[in-house]
DNA sequence: CCAAAAGTAAACAGATCTGTTTACTCGTCG
DNA sequence: CGACGAGTAAACAGATCTGTTTACTTTTGG
C-alpha cells in the first residue's frame, strides 16, 4: 500500500461513516463529533481533508451517487428477464427491501430539502445523485425499446421517489404498491403508443 | 376581543411565524430566536404557550396541514370543470406556482424527513398532513366516479408529492410536466375500466 | 536508525442552541 | 386606585456546534 492509497483509505473511511451517520440522522442534526465518535479518527484528520463540514458532505452525496446506482440496479439487471419485467421487478425488490431495514429516503433529496435555499453547492451534489438515478431509468426504457423512453424514464423515477417518501413518512411499505400498479398502467400506455406507430 | 381570543391570538402568531421560517429554514436549521427576532415577542411568551420546540413544530404541522388543503385544492374547486379537468388543472396550477413562489416542498414531508427514528411525535403529526392531502385526492377521484378512487388517489398524490420534491431537487418545474403526463395516461387507464364495467 | 509524514487525543475558542429566570411595563377589571 | 394577568427585554445557564491548536504517538521510506 503506498501513500496515496493510505491516505486515500482514511478519506474514504471518513466518508463511509459519515454517509452511514448522515442518512441516519440528517445533516444539521448530526454533528461532526457524532460522526468520528467510536472511530479512533481524530478530528485533525478529518479537517485535513475537508475543510469544512460542507465539504464533507458534498464529499458523502458525491460518495453515495456512485453506489446507490448499483445498489438499485444490479438487483434487477442480473435478473434476465424481459425489460419490462425488470422495470416491475424493481418495484417489488425496493419493496421488499425497505420492510428489512428502514427506509430513510433518498440522501440526495435529503439534502436538498435541508440545504434548499441555503447552500448552492450541496443542493448542486444532491441533484446529481437524483439525475444520475433518473439516467438509469431512462436508459432502462431506451433498451426496453419504449416510445418516448425520456419521458416514461423520468415518470418511473417521479413514482419511484415518491413512494420512498411516502413510505418513509407512512411507515409502511404501501406506497411501492400503488407506485407499481401506476408503473403497470404507464407501461401498458406506452405500449399501445407503440403498436399504434408500428 | 376577550381574554382567550386575545391570548389564542398570541400563539397563533407565533405559529404563523414560526411556520413561515421552519418552511424556508428547516427545523433543525432554525432556532427560536431566529423565529422570534424581529416580531416583538419575547423567549417567555413562545415557551408560555409551547413547553418546548418540538411542541411548537407540531402545532406549527397541524396549523399547516388545516392550511394546505384549501391552498391546494380551492383554486381546482372553484374552476366549474369536470372532475378530470379539474384533476390536470390541480397540476399545472401547482406548476404555475412554483414558477413565482420558491417551492419549499410539503412541511409535512420535510418534518418526516428530519426526525425519521428520533421522534415520534412529530413523525405522527408530519404523517396527518400527507394523509389529509391524499385524503382530498381520493374524494376527488370518489366524486368522478372512477372505479377504484382509493387507488387513483394515492397515485395522484404520488405523483404531486413526488413532482414536489424533484421540482425543488432540480430547481425547475418541469416535473409537473412529467407527472401530469403520467397523470392522463391514469385517468385513461381507469376511465377503460370503468367503461367495460358499464 | 532517523527524519518526515500521518495520525490520535484533548484542550480550547467562539458561536449558537434550548430553556429559565429576573425585572420591568402596560392594559384591564373590580 | 390597585391588583392581576399578559407581555417585553435581557441576562443567564448549560449544552453542543464548528473549527483550531498543542502535544504526543505511530508508521513508513531511505
Amino acid at each position: 500500500m503506498d501513500k496515496a492509497e493510505r491516505s486515500e483509505g482514511k478519506r474514504l473511511e471518513i466518508v463511509k461513516r459519515a454517509f452511514d451517520q448522515f442518512y441516519d440522522g440528517g445533516f444539521h442534526a448530526t454533528g461532526v463529533d457524532t460522526i468520528l465518535a467510536e472511530t479512533g479518527i481524530s478530528k485533525r484528520t478529518l479537517y485535513k481533508y475537508f475543510p469544512s463540514k460542507d465539504d464533507l458532505i458534498e464529499a458523502v452525496l458525491d460518495y453515495y451517487g456512485a453506489w446507490i446506482v448499483g445498489e438499485l440496479f444490479d438487483p434487477v439487471a442480473s435478473l434476465s428477464a424481459t425489460p419490462r419485467e425488470q422495470i416491475l421487478a424493481f418495484f417489488d425488490v425496493r419493496r421488499a427491501r425497505m420492510q428489512k431495514v428502514p427506509n430513510r429516503g433518498c440522501l440526495g433529496i435529503k439534502a436538498s430539502q435541508e440545504f434548499v435555499g441555503k447552500h448552492a453547492g450541496i443542493m448542486a451534489h444532491g441533484k446529481q445523485v437524483t439525475l444520475r438515478v433518473e439516467s438509469v431509468f431512462v436508459e432502462l426504457c431506451e433498451r426496453a425499446g419504449f416510445t418516448r423512453p425520456a419521458e416514461l424514464g423520468k415518470q418511473l423515477n417521479l413514482l419511484f421517489q415518491g413512494a420512498m417518501l411516502l413510505s418513509l413518512v407512512y411507515g409502511d411499505s404501501s406506497p411501492f404498491g400503488s407506485a407499481k400498479d401506476a408503473v403497470v398502467a404507464l407501461l401498458d400506455a406506452q405500449r399501445d403508443g407503440a403498436s399504434l406507430e408500428a
